[in-house]
DNA sequence: GCAAGGTC
């Protein structure tokens, strides 16, 4: 038995295409690429080969996943060298349970082909754009002079999508136009508390109309109760953790950085206090001794009471989710691990890893929902009250809070009342937030943009490559962008719709998880060169976007492709090459365009970016809705979600009866039909909250329309109101 | 000096 680490070989040009700037970089595309053992892994593969030659059969235990099938194939080919008649298999497995690996152990099976393939296609293709067009981009704009002459411009297809977010946000954010709309806020005071009835409409953008449904409601002096329900209600448990959402918990609750958080991570896994850090694994195999880690932790000062109580009946098997790598199980901890053996970061990693662990493992909150409804005049008013019987996993899980719980006093059906107070409200839209690392993360994960392990390098190297920057989150209400809700009255807990803006923090929206008030929350913008750079390359390539997530969804899916026989290596690497040269020809021909980008950037390299009011006028953001004709309907547009990862977003908020029936977001039409109901998403329980909006139209409008999203991949819950 | 993927 002997091991590896992972890749053995890395694809490499020969000498002869070492220099810059010549052989010109367009021949990378057709230059040799060359397969070699990685000047680090040498000894690796000495090792590998000189063991074969003293067996006849090797077993390959690589990760079950496709660069772990990649790998495996490196190690045949290193142990041929050796030994030519070996025979080799590969061991399936998904875990280290002793009966799971014994099982796999007597069902060997051949190393699949078809994923080798696709991953060497991946290899082949990341190396070849990779450098060509990074060559084209350092050398070329280097004529500019000034700060360019020592900077490296690089390319890859990672890197320059996570860059695109980052900019598109900030172009929402910085063109944001905010809307006055008008609201009429009911309260009533009862039993000493203060019951706020939010508006059936939530509001409209045109004041005439509010004031003529705000004095009949005046006129109608009392209200009339049609409905109180009170029915349970509950919070979920959060998921089995996955490296994805470690990252974003870190970034967003432990003032840690993704990559700090994985480095972090990967040294408690060294010293065997947690489980793999790198897995998209959402689900616990059912087969795992879950009560034997959990008792682990009872020794603990902390949280070790909560522990006990698990052992003494209090356990719950872990909500499954939809994720499963077949690689490795949801990050858990293995043994516990005393404060003291601990720095301070690992102790924070720590801690959040084994309290999402009992969280998992214990019961969901409860409580009870008050709904309460009214007729005040001609229009109607909720109120809705939650009160919280058993925290259960809230009381390990300190990230998450169940706010929003109002206890609601009695109300009876058809009761008539006069409210304490009523307002009409004013206030103005507002514009998202910059993107932190976390909503970063989150983007990148639904648009496949880099792996469970690579994601926050391709964050510090857009960092590095001072493509963007990173700010402190501070109060924007002072800039006069701001805000808000003006008089609207606080949502309660179910009325989280995300007025505000694509809010990537999910602040605010299913209560209690949010980033607001906190110090030491970070937001990413754009440098001029980041800004210049995705500009440049927008204006230079029409049909095929660099900067869009779209290409690397496109390699993602010709890898599937290939793992299902649909394809060849052969086909998808000719079809690409042949996809990215053309684009390459295009950004020579055009390359005064993204000169002229760039030389914007020289100067103040260092300040934020200015203002750029007419971008993209014809080529809107990947996420953003542009509407065929006619004045924008879209208030806001949020992230985009997709469906098979049970993400929902909403990606527009309409506030049009009539809707044009064409969006065109990019060059993929994906004909979808609208339902026209809203939910909400809680990001905690990664349940869609199916929820229908007050005044929302008819479900059965027959609102079948053509989308396009740059990527072919998508969730979307559409909200549509009357404008009134 | 360049990519992205794996790993320590």
């Amino acid at each position: 038995m002997t091991s590896v680490l992972g890749h053995i070989t890395t694809a490499e040009f020969p000498p002869e295409y070492k220099k810059w700037d010549y052989p010109p970089p367009d021949r990378l595309f057709d230059a040799p690429v060359n397969v070699v053992v990685a000047a680090d892994k040498k000894k690796v593969a000495e090792n590998i080969e000189k063991q074969a030659r003293y067996v006849n059969a090797l077993c390959i235990w690589t990760d079950c996943d496709r660069e772990g099938e990649h790998i495996g194939y490196e190690i045949c080919e290193a142990a041929r060298k050796g030994n030519q008649t070996l025979d080799i298999k590969r061991a399936k497995f998904s875990n280290i349970e002793r009966a799971h690996i014994i099982n796999a152990s007597k069902n060997l099976i051949n190393l699949d082909h078809k994923q080798v393939n696709a991953v060497a296609s991946r290899i082949e293709l990341d190396l070849r754009i990779g450098y060509a067009f990074t060559r084209f981009l350092t050398t070329s704009l280097r004529t500019l002079g000034g700060p360019f002459q020592s900077l490296l411009l690089s390319y890859g297809s990672c890197q320059f999508p996570t860059l695109g977010f980052v900019v598109d946000r900030y172009f929402r954010v910085r063109n944001f136009k905010p809307e006055p709309f008008w609201g009429i806020n009911v309260s009533h005071k009862r039993e000493g508390i203060d019951v706020n009835f939010n508006w059936a409409r939530h509001r409209l953008f045109d004041r005439a109309s509010v004031i003529i449904l705000y004095e009949r409601c005046l006129l109608a002096k009392k209200a009339k109760v049609t409905k109180v329900q009170e029915k349970p209600t509950k919070k979920w448990k959060p998921l089995p953790l996955t490296t994805v959402e470690l990252q974003k918990m870190a970034t967003s609750f432990l003032r840690m950085t993704g990559q700090q958080a994985m480095e972090t991570a990967e040294g408690l896994y060294n010293k065997g206090f947690i489980s793999y850090p790198r897995t998209e694994t959402d689900r616990f195999d059912p087969g795992m001794n879950l009560r034997a880690l959990v008792q682990k932790q009872t020794q603990s000062q902390a949280w070790g009471d909560f522990a006990q109580n698990l052992v003494d009946g209090g356990f719950q098997q872990p909500r499954q989710g939809r994720n499963d790598d077949k690689a490795h199980p949801p990050i858990h901890p293995i043994t516990f691990a005393t404060p003291s053996a601990l720095n301070d970061q690992e102790k924070k990693i720590y801690e959040f890893v084994t309290r999402r662990f009992l969280a998992c493992c214990s019961e969901d909150a409860k409580g009870v929902a008050t709904d309460v409804d009214i007729l005040y005049g001609e229009e109607s008013f909720h109120a809705h009250g939650v009160v919280v019987l058993e925290q259960n996993y809230l009381e390990v899980y300190v990230y998450e809070k169940w706010t929003g719980s109002v206890q609601l006093p009695k109300f009876t059906v058809g009761e008539v009342f006069e409210p304490t107070e009523a307002l009409m409200t004013e206030g103005k839209t507002a514009p998202p937030n910059y993107l932190t690392e976390a909503d970063l993360i989150a983007l990148m994960d639904a648009n496949g943009i880099g792996t469970d392990a690579t994601m926050a390098e391709h964050i510090q190297k857009i960092q590095e490559r001072d493509y963007v920057r990173t700010v402190p989150r501070t109060n924007r209400a002072s800039e006069g962008a701001n805000d808000s809700e003006g008089g609207q009255p606080a949502r309660g807990g179910r009325g989280g719709r995300p007025t505000r803006g694509g809010r990537g923090g999910r602040g605010g929206r299913g209560g209690g998880t949010t980033a607001n008030g906190r110090g030491g929350l970070m937001e990413f913008i754009p440098t001029q060169l980041g800004v210049a750079l995705i500009e440049g390359f927008d204006r230079m390539n029409f049909e095929t976007s660099l900067s869009k997530p779209y290409l690397r969804k496109e390699m993602e899916l010709k890898m599937k492709a290939i793992c299902e026989g649909r394809t060849t290596k052969e086909v998808v690497l000719d079809e690409s090459i042949q996809q990215y040269r053309h684009v390459f020809m295009q950004s020579q021909q055009k390359l005064s365009v993204l000169k002229t980008h760039a030389s914007r950037a020289i100067g103040n390299q260092h300040s934020n970016p200015t203002d750029h009011p007419q971008r993209r006028a014809t080529n809107p953001p990947y996420s953003e809705c542009a509407q065929e004709e006619g004045t924008p309907i879209i208030e806001e547009s949020g992230l985009v979600g997709n469906t098979g990862k049970e993400k929902e977003e909403t990606i527009g908020l309409f506030r049009k009866e009539s809707m044009p029936v064409a969006f065109v977001l990019a060059n993929i039409p994906i004909h979808v039909s609208l339902t026209l109901s809203a939910s909400t998403y809680d990001s905690s329980s990664h349940a869609p909250r199916p929820h229908r909006a007050p005044n929302v139209l008819s479900e059965n409008a027959p609102y079948s329309t053509t989308w396009g999203n740059s990527y072919g991949s998508w969730g979307a819950v559409v909200m549509l109101y009357h404008s009134g």
